[in-house]
RNA sequence: GGUCCCAUCGUCUAGCGGCCUAGGACAUCGGCCUCUCACGCCGAAAACACGGGUUCGAUUCCCGUUGGGACCA
């Protein structure tokens, strides 16, 4: 198989919630691909369920493409020449196009009632057969047709499938895929509310909006087909199909809200990046041919490729996410990581809503020394109290180190030598902390660990001349204050 | 139940008949670095579901079994 140029594709979410995680791949794979081939990325939303589609879940769904960086070319806030993006504004099509079958004599009307079906439906499953509509109205002449419109008895539109031959495909992913035809049945196209079921809208609009490639869940590898048929019986050409494996919990079913987190959103809120939910999203099914595991969006776009990717589910690995989270946390741009963190402290009170920009510096120093002990944005805070808190919490470890008489002889110097300076850097620090071990005669650990404990109350923690500098000078001597104190008592 | 899809370390995967004593990554365990924790670095343990073929030779091709998944206006 070779790319149909210029290649255009689709994401197609329902608006019935967040954007699940698993649909959150297809869109990914699908904007690779468009990207990889310069061709074009739509997003069209599938609203016709009136019954659980919502313009709340329309618009998460928007924000959440934008949040992954997902940016598409055409779609219902962007315009585009095959417009609207909104099955809910184009039931006409639908119509028109079925009307158009029943014209050509490919479709017919079925009065047959949702009772009767059901029975029907039951009665093949009882049997162990594949529950296939029984052809019942296909052969209704034409009075006793226009007997039952007349009647006002409703009607649904079914497209004719003879039960002979086999419909195939050449998968991307799977390759060749064939199905029977005495298994499809007669299906409806149109419902007797007017309103078009998934199979036929989607033909129509991926026909229209002239999609070259459907690549998505291989939840819908079963409905091809039925949409291979309509294709040939409007007279269109057919795209060419990718099925995606599904995404499973760590029990191997199909992830699901049991499983925790599920939707963009909450990942967003948990303080994952999009870059790096990104990245583990393309490798859930996809490897580069390079093998790297983080990997920008360049060199993913200029890598990817159908061809590479898995034919079986994926469980979702919520440490490897993790992992790939903290790698990006300790290399991302100090300033963009430190815009995106922002909203966290000052949930956490220690940064105002208004910040200025000495908190801004600050923050900025504080996330610098404290990156590497994350893999979320929330996590973050956690590690930042030491350098905003008023009131030190003391760990008894802490407490130990300072009851001896030469951790009381390091503080005692360390306040000296501060007090001869102008003020703390980076540079100042590391020297003050080097000419200490001089002038007290201690080294190691019984020089670092009791400055630890004293200005932080903890013994654990970041770099001590990056701690000093961050704190201040004043702040610093301040707390060698107190745990000079503290020691005494 | 029927139809369709899938099957390599716990997990994500590389492998497209000999390069495989099956490679990488996460997680796990051990070590190094270091004032400490974390990061980082080094190392260990860990898999071709099973049974038939095809072939000089199968993880790789075919069939079956088993297991898992998806779909069934």
């Amino acid at each position: 198989m070779s790319i149909i140029n210029p290649v255009r594709v689709r994401f197609a979410p329902s608006p019935t919630g967040y954007l699940h995680i698993g649909n959150a791949r297809t869109a990914l794979f699908n904007w690779l691909f468009a990207r990889h081939h310069h061709g074009t990325f739509i997003l069209r939303i599938e609203d016709t369920d009136v019954e659980r589609s919502t313009q709340e879940s329309d618009q998460l769904i928007l924000e959440d493409m934008k949040w992954l960086g997902l940016d598409y070319d055409e779609g219902p806030d962007k315009g585009g020449a095959f417009g609207p993006y909104r099955q809910s504004m184009r039931l006409h099509l639908y119509r028109e196009y079925a009307q158009k079958l029943v014209d050509a004599g490919k479709a017919y009307p079925c009065f047959c009632t949702e009772e009767e079906l059901e029975a029907e439906k039951q009665k093949l499953l009882a049997a162990g057969r594949m529950p296939v509509y029984s052809g019942k109205c296909r052969n209704l002449s034409q009075e006793e047709v226009e007997r039952r419109k007349a009647a006002g008895i409703p009607f649904a539109l079914r497209f004719k499938v003879d039960p002979w031959g086999s419909v195939g495909f050449q998968d991307w992913v799977r390759g060749e895929v064939v199905f029977e035809k005495q298994y499809i049945g007669d299906f409806v196209i149109l419902r007797s509310d007017g309103i078009a079921p998934y199979n036929f809208a989607v033909v129509i609009d991926d026909a229209l909006m002239q999609i070259t490639h459907v690549i998505r869940g291989e939840d819908h590898i079963s409905n091809t087909p039925r949409q291979l048929l309509l294709y040939e019986a409007l007279g269109f050409q057919p795209p060419q199909f990718a099925h995606l494996s599904m995404i499973l919990g760590p029990d191997h079913t199909r992830l699901s809200k049991r499983h925790g987190a599920t939707s963009v959103a909450q990942y967003r809120e948990a303080g994952y990046l999009p870059d790096a939910l990104i990245n583990y999203l393309a490798l859930l099914g996809w490897t580069p041919e390079s093998g790297q595991e983080i990997i920008s969006r360049e060199e993913m776009i200029r890598q990817f490729s159908l061809k590479r990717v898995s034919k079986s589910a994926a469980v979702f690995d919520i440490m490897k996410l993790n992992w790939i989270n903290g790698n990006y946390i300790r290399n991302e741009d100090i300033k963009k990581l430190t815009a995106l963190a922002l909203p966290y402290y000052q949930r956490a009170g220690m940064v105002s809503n208004q910040p200025t920009s000495e908190e801004l510096s600050k923050l900025e120093r504080v996330i610098q020394v404290t990156r590497g002990y994350v893999e979320t944005l929330s996590q973050l805070p956690e590690h930042a109290w030491i350098f905003y808190t008023s009131r030190l919490e003391w760990s008894e470890e802490a407490k130990e180190i300072l009851k001896t008489d030469s951790a009381r002889r390091v503080i005692k110097v360390l306040q000296e030598e501060l007090k001869g300076i102008e003020e703390i850097t980076p540079d100042t620090s590391k020297n003050l902390l080097a000419h200490l071990k001089a002038k007290t005669g201690s080294g190691g650990k019984n020089l670092y660990l009791p400055i630890r404990a004293a200005l932080t109350g903890q013994t654990h923690g970041p770099e001590l001349y990056q701690l000093m500098d961050i704190l201040g000078k004043e702040e610093c001597l301040k707390r060698l204050d107190f745990a000079l104190q503290l020691a005494k008592a």
